[in-house]
RNA sequence: GGCCCGUUCGUCUAGUGGUUAGGACGCAAGGUUUUCAUCCUUGAAACAGGAGUUCGAUUCUCCUACGGGCUGCCA
């Protein structure tokens, strides 16, 4: 039977850009690719010209570079099956048309949009919300059924405009097995007579669908649930075509956070968190913000996608690409939607951030520095990767709650100073800054040594001087280790925050007074 | 409205004809910590409802409710 190879293909439409739903099906089709050793095909369906996007293209290329799931072959990456881009593969559907109408199996159609429109308005007033053309409606609308063969003849001679429709039979069951669904079974009465060749010379998505997949040979379609309706018809073209129909398998859709419904464009930066993989600016100059620019690394996303839908049927949760791509199947792909959640979201980029080496998180952090015009330091940035990482979910956070490694101190925080800093305190904090220029070793142990030496000398508690220590060297109230933070900084750095904090509280406190 | 698909803690989900229905996120409490975060422990929290089938159904069947998708010369 499927002694075929494996390919699959991600089938977007350049419409705009890709939100998670779209990279989610991307991924599924690339593990399973994987998983079998197959090929994953990127293919463009841009057959309605009206709705041509700039830059879309581009920008589903990008996200699946940057997610890490390039495929094998397709637009923009090559292969022996192209073009790869329906437009650009126009004069191959017409003969495949034209074929189903010598068979009898599809017509020719006059009718203009306008009519149509007409006579759906016209069902609608008399209470039939769903008008079709249909085998029942076909013999009162204007085509090669219904119309003499000679006015047929004269209109395609006079070029009169028209659509190539579908011939669907009376009371036909059409079954098929999806891999995620089982038995789907519906019957002929229910469709209609889809257009499969458009009057502006492109085919419709369905007959451009079949036609590309089944000369690209793919071997299973795996796409989102809301093609699930068209699917018996696609059944239905294969059988027309006499060709063998790939394996179906229908992804359950990812729904709104909140409320009920798919998500949406606007749900995103509705409620703070992204739904593209990129940042989108459309053209009326409105961004859209992606996962990469919220400080997402490509394998927490990955990660968060693949789990939307699937799990590996044990408790682990964080895989990697190449352990996805090993134990990926189909039929551990759930049947119902799932509602995207922002928080586990932001958790699986933390557990991908303190997976990082503290040298690997110093160069992403040296980049966003960059990227951002932001202030850098003469400290080693490894050594305050580590000591924030356990407390950061993305690499900005690093920068924000180490701001004093970066910018120095600015301020010293309102709440910790009016609370902790006592009268006593400036002379304390003399004191502790006399010792500590004597001491040399500045070294994380070394100082706290010192410092519990000093505070059991003046018997005073931890609790009543270490925040005040911490003030004058980070300007803020609470932090990693302070010790830690007086290593990084250094015996200069210290004696001189310490030198212009006492100075500067002492100032803030006097006003006050 | 019609057709199709779905329904286990708030969310993502595991699971079985007989289980204390498991895990994760989030939430709450306690512990650790100079502090914040981390970490550890504990806790609250679910089989949509109704009929069947069965000795027994969360699990199988049907109905209802609810949710979702589709219903274009869009994909």
């Amino acid at each position: 039977m499927s002694e075929k190879k494996v390919r699959v293909r991600f089938a977007p439409s350049p419409t705009g850009p890709l939100h998670v739903g779209g990279v989610r099906t991307a991924l599924y089709n690339y593990l399973f690719a994987r998983h079998h050793g197959g090929d994953f095909i990127l293919r463009l369906e841009d057959t309605d010209q009206t709705r041509f996007v700039e830059g879309a293209e581009q920008y589903i290329i990008d996200s699946l570079k940057w997610a890490g799931i390039s495929p094998d072959e397709g637009q923009g990456f090559g292969g022996d099956f192209g073009p790869y881009k329906q437009s650009e593969r126009k004069a191959m559907y017409k003969p495949y048309a034209d074929q189903l109408i010598e068979q009898g199996k599809a017509y020719y159609a006059f009718d203009t949009p306008e009519e149509l429109d007409q006579m759906r308005d016209n069902a609608k007033k008399m209470g039939m919300p769903n008008w079709q053309y249909n085998s029942i409606t076909r013999s009162n609308m204007k085509n090669s059924l219904s119309l003499s063969q000679e006015e047929v003849e004269e209109r395609l001679k006079n070029g009169d405009p028209y659509v190539i429709r579908i011939k669907m039979p009376r009371d036909m069951d059409i079954k098929f097995e999806d891999i995620i669904r089982g038995w789907v079974s519906v019957n002929t009465n229910n469709l209609d007579d889809k257009v499969l060749f458009k009057a502006d010379g492109m085919p419709t998505y369905h007959l451009a669908n079949i036609v590309d997949d089944h000369t690209m040979e793919i071997s299973h379609v795996i796409r989102g649930e809301e093609w699930l309706p068209s699917a018996p018809l696609h059944q239905f073209l294969y059988q027309a075509f006499e060709w063998e129909a790939p394996k179906f398998a229908h992804l359950p859709l990812i729904l709104k956070p909140d409320g009920p419904g798919k998500l949406s464009k606007r749900d995103g930066d509705r409620l703070g968190f992204p739904v593209f993989p990129l940042n989108w600016t459309n053209s009326e100059g409105e961004v859209y913000s992606g996962y990469k620019e919220s400080g997402y690394f490509p394998d927490a996303f990955v990660n968060i996608l693949a789990f939307l839908g699937w799990n590996p049927g044990d408790e682990r949760e964080l895989f990697n690409l190449d352990e996805l791509c090993k134990e990926f199947t189909l039929e551990r792909v759930g049947k119902s939607g799932a509602k995207f959640d922002p928080d586990k979201a932001k958790w699986y980029n933390q557990q991908y951030l303190r997976q990082r080496s503290s040298d690997e998180l110093a160069d992403l952090l040296k980049g966003y520095i960059a990227e951002n015009g932001l202030q850098n330091t003469s400290f080693e940035m490894a050594p305050i990767c580590e000591l924030m990482k356990e407390r950061a979910t993305f690499i900005k956070d690093i920068y924000e709650d180490g701001k004093y490694f970066f910018e120095g101190v600015t301020s010293y925080d309102e709440k910790t100073t009016r609370k902790k800093w006592k009268e006593q305190t400036t002379g304390i904090m003399t004191e502790w800054l006399e010792t500590a220029k004597s001491i040399e070793d500045y070294s994380a142990d070394h100082v706290e040594e010192q410092f519990k030496a000093f505070i059991t000398s003046k018997e005073l508690g931890l609790g009543a001087v270490l925040p005040n220590f911490r003030l004058l060297l980070t300007g803020v109230g609470s932090g990693p280790s302070l010790f830690s933070i007086a290593e990084i900084l250094g015996k200069e750095e210290v004696i001189s925050r310490m030198e212009t904090g006492i100075a500067k509280i002492t100032e803030l406190k006097s006003q006050e007074a």
